[in-house]
RNA sequence: GGUGGUAUAGCCAAGUGGUAAGGCAGAGGUCUGCAAAACCUUUAUCAUCGGUUCAAAUCCGAUUACCACCUCCA
C-alpha cells in the first residue's frame, strides 16, 4: 500500500487516485529566464522519481508541468539582454529541455506555458470578480483574500498572523490598490513598452499564481490528484492557487500536496536559491560532473529531506554508481560462459529483492531504504558471479531486476563499451599472457602499467584475462 | 512575532517502544605471482535535561543549535 505525506494534512495518507489506474499529476515549473539550478533540478528529479514509481506500480500517469513565460523577472531580463520575452522563454526553454535530458528526466506528458492560455486566464479571473472573489483596480485585478473562508490551511497560518508578516514586505504602492495587505494579483496592468494582452481591464499581464490553476484544471480536471513542488512554493503560491481553483470550481482543488526539500550549500547549509546568488546550474555542473553521477547523487535521497551539496557528497554518489556499474558488468562478463541451469532459486530471491524494493518505496518514496536493497542486490549478484557454475538465465534476471530498480532513480544501467579494436593491442594482451604463464611477471606487469597509461584497466579473474576502459 | 522542519559513528543515512539497516571513507583479512574486482571482519553512551514504562533513538515535557516559509524563489 502506497503511502505519501500530504502536506495539507501534515500525515502520511494512503494514496488512492481519483479515477482507478489513473494518476493525474502536476508539478510547478520554472520561470523560464536562467538556466536551471542544482535546486530547480532537485524538484525535477524528486517529482520524475515519483512518477516512475508510479509508472512501475502499474498506473498510467498524466504529468503536467508548466513554464512560467511572461511576469516581472522575464521582462528585466529579457530587457537586459535586449531580446523580446518570446525570445528569452525560447531560449531557456530550450535550456530547460537540454539540461533535463542530461539527468535523464522523462518528458513531461504535457509542458503548457502561460502565454498559451490567455484566453483562459481571463476568462478564469472574470469568473472570479463575478463571484465576487475577485476586484479591479487600475487595471489591476486582484483576490480578495478575506472572502475565501479556508485560506491559510496549506501553510496553517491564520490571516491575522500572516498579515503581521505581509505588511513589512508589500511595497506601499500595492497597499493603496488592495483592500487588504494579503489580497494578491490575478491581472496586472502593462506599464508602458511591456509585454501585454487585451483584457476587459486593459491590457495587461496575468499574475504568477493565477496560470498554475487555469492549467492544472484545463489539463488534468477541477479534481487532480498529486500537485507538487518545492517548499518554498507551500506560500504563497500553493496556497493561492487553492483559493483561486476552489472559488472557481467549488470542489477539492488537489488531493495530495508534496513538497520537496531544498538543496543547501555551503558550511551554514543554506538554501540554494536565486535570490541569495549562490547557485550553480545544471548547465554548468555537467560540463564536470557526469549528470548520471548528479542525477543518481539527487535520486537517493527522500524528496523531503534536504540534500547537502558538496564536492564529498557527490564523490560518495560516484562510488556508488560505480560499484553497482561494476556488479552488472561483473553479470555480464560471466555470461559467455554460464550453462543453461537452474535458475529457480535465483529468481526466488529476486522476487524477495523485489517485495522489498516496492515495501520501501512505498513508504512516501523511501528511497534510502529502496537503494539499500539494491546494494543487497548488489552483493548477492558479486558473490553469485563468483561461482564455478552458473545459470545463464539466473544471470539475465539478475541484471534485468537490476536494471528495472536503477532505473527508477533514472540511471540508465548498461553494459559498459569496453570493445577494444585495437589489434597492437589486443596483442599486448596476448602477450602478457604468455608472459604470465612462463612467470615473466616484470614483463607482464610492464604490459599492464603501460596499458593503464592508454586507459585500459587489465583483470585477470579464474575465467581469464579481462579488460574495460577507464 | 507566527508557522513548519531537522539534530543518529569521520561523512551520507535507515530506524515511530524491546538493548542501533545500508553506503562512502579508514583499518585488518580472504583471493591473486603482484594487482584489480569481489567477498569477510571491524568502527555509536542516538543534541541536552527531566518524565512515563519491565523496556525509549523511538512516547511526553523543557532546553539548546541549525534550516526554511511568512516578499520573487524548486
Amino acid at each position: 500500500m502506497l503511502t505519501i505525506y500530504n502536506t495539507l494534512t501534515r500525515k502520511k495518507e494512503e494514496f488512492k487516485p481519483l479515477h482507478p489506474g489513473v494518476v493525474n499529476m502536476y508539478v510547478c515549473g520554472p520561470t523560464v529566464y536562467n538556466y536551471i539550478h542544482i535546486g530547480n533540478a532537485r524538484s525535477t528529479i524528486a517529482f520524475d522519481t515519483v512518477r516512475r514509481y508510479l509508472e512501475f506500480k502499474g498506473y498510467k500517469v498524466n504529468y503536467v508541468s508548466n513554464f512560467t513565460d511572461v511576469d516581472d523577472k522575464m521582462i528585466k531580463a529579457a530587457a537586459e539582454q535586449g531580446i523580446t520575452v518570446p525570445q528569452l522563454a525560447e531560449k531557456y526553454i530550450d535550456a530547460f529541455m537540454e539540461d533535463t535530458t542530461a539527468i535523464n528526466i522523462e518528458p513531461a506528458t504535457l509542458h503548457p506555458r502561460a502565454t498559451e492560455n490567455i484566453g483562459e486566464i481571463i476568462k478564469f479571473v472574470q469568473d472570479l470578480i463575478n463571484r465576487g472573489y475577485a476586484y479591479a483596480k487600475d487595471g489591476d485585478v486582484y483576490y480578495r483574500t478575506r472572502k475565501f473562508k479556508n485560506y491559510g490551511q496549506l501553510s496553517g497560518q491564520s490571516l491575522d498572523d500572516l498579515e503581521v508578516g505581509a505588511s513589512e514586505h508589500v511595497s506601499t504602492d500595492e497597499v493603496n490598490k488592495k483592500e487588504d495587505p494579503l489580497d494578491f494579483a490575478l491581472w496586472k496592468a502593462a506599464k508602458p513598452g511591456e509585454i501585454s494582452w487585451d483584457s476587459p481591464w486593459g491590457k495587461g499581464r496575468p499574475g504568477w499564481h493565477i496560470e498554475c490553476s487555469v492549467m492544472a484544471t484545463k489539463y488534468l480536471g477541477k479534481t487532480i490528484d498529486i500537485h507538487a513542488g518545492g517548499q518554498d512554493l507551500e506560500f504563497p503560491h500553493h496556497e493561492n492557487e487553492i483559493a483561486q481553483s476552489e472559488a472557481e470550481t467549488g470542489q477539492k482543488f488537489v488531493r495530495y500536496w508534496m513538497h520537496n526539500g531544498f538543496v543547501t550549500i555551503g558550511k551554514d547549509n543554506e538554501k540554494m536559491s536565486k535570490s541569495l546568488h549562490n547557485f550553480i546550474t545544471v548547465h554548468e555542473i555537467i560540463k564536470k560532473v557526469d549528470p548520471q553521477v548528479l542525477r543518481f547523487f539527487m535520486a537517493t535521497t527522500q524528496y523531503r529531506r534536504p540534500i547537502q551539496y558538496s564536492q564529498a557528497n557527490l564523490t560518495d554518489a560516484q562510488n556508488n554508481l560505480n560499484h553497482i556499474q561494476t556488479a552488472f558488468d561483473n553479470l555480464t562478463y560471466r555470461e559467455q560462459d554460464a550453462d543453461e541451469g537452474d535458475a529457480q532459486e535465483v529468481t526466488d530471491r529476486l522476487n524477495q529483492f523485489h517485495h522489498q524494493f516496492i515495501m520501501a518505496m512505498d513508504d512516501d518514496i523511501n528511497v534510502q531504504n529502496g537503494i539499500a536493497t539494491v546494494y543487497e542486490l548488489v552483493k548477492y549478484a558479486n558473490v553469485y558471479v563468483q561461482q564455478d557454475n552458473i545459470s545463464l538465465g539466473a544471470i539475465q534476471a539478475i541484471k534485468k531486476e537490476l536494471v528495472k530498480l536503477m532505473s527508477i532513480f533514472g540511471v540508465k544501467l548498461e553494459a559498459s563499451d569496453n570493445q577494444i579494436n585495437d589489434e597492437k593491442i589486443k596483442q599486448l594482451i596476448e602477450e602478457r599472457n604468455i608472459a604470465r604463464k612462463n612467470k615473466d611477471f616484470a614483463r607482464s606487469d610492464e604490459i599492464r602499467d603501460n596499458l593503464k597509461k592508454q586507459g585500459i584497466i587489465l583483470e585477470d579473474t579464474p575465467q581469464g584475462t579481462r579488460y574495460k576502459k577507464k
